[in-house]
DNA sequence: AATGAATGAGTTTTCATTCAT
DNA sequence: AATGAATGAAAACTCATTCAT
């Protein structure tokens, strides 16, 4: 018999994590103190230590969190697309999306979770990776069909195609410039699919 | 007549730069304590005041100085290369060896630099630009001389460029797994000429 | 609920409130430190800091504390003075009974307070102009009566008057000398009716 | 055979000094610092140890020599008075323009001489002392001669007199407001002369 | 379950003073 | 005689975390 329902309970998560993530998108992680935190949520600060073990337990719950949106359904997603060319453009444009309406999250993702030293094995590796494997399936399969050509190690093309995504976000984030999302979605698939010097490859989307 | 000679006193500078590359490079600058540094270079705390006005501003000498060894002579080595594909092959394989001589400082350049809200208009923006310039310069020439395609976005190529590059180097030192700079800009290189579907541009390097 | 009644944090605060204002009036307020104040009130520095929100606030806090217990009732007492003879000797008396019980604020008070170059419009500036205010009135009273004679400039009045006071008070503070209120202020009550040269003024007090 | 000539170290000494004079004067002693003494006075920080035992001694030098000014021919001005009228308008006169003239220092006269808990048995305190005993000849010679009346208690007027002054100086330090010293001096003359009752003192200034 | 008062180690920064040159 | 580099002990202030209530 809980002195405070399981509703009650995940509610109070649900209000923590959402003023962690606020606060902490907004100025970093070691600029928020708990006590803002606390403030944001209306909580106290006692309690932000019921429901997670730290202050880096919080970081990494919102981080978990804002990764696990951004993931959901872009298998599916991505399965729409008829050819390589349409699911490349599908993938680009959804992470520039999810980057560009979280921009302070994506911020943070950068700053934060990049430097963690902890990085490897952490519970974000893990979702990272099963990010990539959603790309690396993508690439596995063109190659298969011949939509792509042999010999493109797809650790290379991940690198580029993440990297690149990131890179165009963080201008976005730091510049305050307006994305033009499918217009650099565009040109970013354009380019990986037929480079900088050939003319359009065939079946590329548009 | 000083009481200590000028060369002491560069010798004193630069004991404490490298004290700091070392200790903001490996746990980042939050992170690091000037007591730390002060510790490391076998000062006093006081005397790092002497050479530099705050933390923050030793952080920024730091930053600079990475990024000038990262700057010089760029523009001569790129300028070696015959065509578009030679240079673009040159400034990668420059730019990855960088940031693999000096992984932790490529971190910290990656995790400070980029995150700090007045970045836009520092030093090391103005350097940034200045980096970037012989980039553009590199993209311009190529369009004017047929060697690459109309209707690509030079800004967008940077941002591919770089996110990819730093994107590699990251994982480079979080994985700490070895990296072969000539192959992995290779790949690059012709990913970025020719696409993943073409064959390799006519006149890429190899 | 709170873990900590409001009584209790009310004693905290007047705990820190006159440690502070020992300390301070004792050293003065530079060479006093926020861990010497903490230590005698048997506290952490760190809730100080709940408490006040920076070493000058706790100073204008001690400050305010003496010059409201000075203030109180003075207009009620005064106004029991039949004549401005009268009024003048209980205006003396009970600022010198002040000063004298509480030397070592009242040095606070002469080094800190009238230093400070933020005085003007400062909550401590507030209290000074109430209570001069009470001087004001009654001189103007008097005139008004023809208790005193016209051309008296009251500012001028006024400067003698504090001045006197004060400088009879620190000589107190800094000589140790035991001080005679009732007959100090009559002679100075004395002086400012009469003069050094005039018999005694009629209907001064005595 | 002394290495610099003892005319140069005494204009070191001047110098020195002098910056300490202005610079004590305008920031106070705690905010000053011995470095911006030296730059001030174009020396080094090393050399005021060379002139001065520490900060606190150069403080007392500086002291000492504004009190000196103040004192100086002081017996003699006063004694062109004719009557202990004159000699009284005189002495605040002379003592109220000095204090304008050299506002910054009156200030830090105020706060840091009178503050001082090692004030007794101090150069300072002697120098007072020497500047007080012109004023209770002058009270002595007025009560013997018949110009005051009898059971004035000198040090009662003393306290009054200097109280009045500093009061009144400080007001114009801290106010900025020009302060007409003549008719400032005729004022408080006048009162302690006859008092704010009665006609003015026959044989009183104007 | 929830609070928020309390802690104390830790931070950056300043500065009077010393001393090798 | 003169320098100014170097020190190191302080200072004010912050904040994640704990725990009595």
């Amino acid at each position: 018999m809980p002195a405070i329902s399981a509703d009650r309970a995940r509610d109070r998560y649900e209000t923590i994590l959402s003023a962690g993530s606020r606060a902490f998108a907004e100025n970093g992680y070691e600029q928020t103190s708990i006590t803002t935190i606390a403030q944001t949520a209306e909580v106290s600060e006692g309690l932000i230590y019921k429901y997670f073990a730290n202050k880096r337990d919080l970081l990494e719950h919102v981080l978990r969190a804002f990764y696990e949106r951004v993931i959901t359904d872009l298998d599916a997603k991505v399965d729409q697309g008829r050819n390589f060319g349409d699911r490349l453009y599908i993938l680009i444009s959804e992470h520039l999306s999810t980057f560009v309406a979280e921009r302070h999250l994506c911020r943070l993702f950068i700053s934060e979770v990049r430097t963690a030293s902890d990085y490897r094995g952490s519970a974000i590796h893990q979702l990272n990776q099963r990010y990539t494997s959603v790309l690396v399936r993508m690439v596995d399969g063109a190659v298969a069909r011949g939509e792509i050509k042999a010999g493109v190690d797809p650790r290379v093309f991940r690198d580029m195609l993440f990297g690149a995504i990131e890179h165009a976000a963080w201008r976005h984030v730091v510049g305050r410039r307006p994305l033009d999302v499918p217009e650099l979605s565009r040109q970013m698939t354009d380019i990986f699919l037929s480079g900088l010097c050939s003319a359009p490859a065939p079946g590329s989307r548009r």
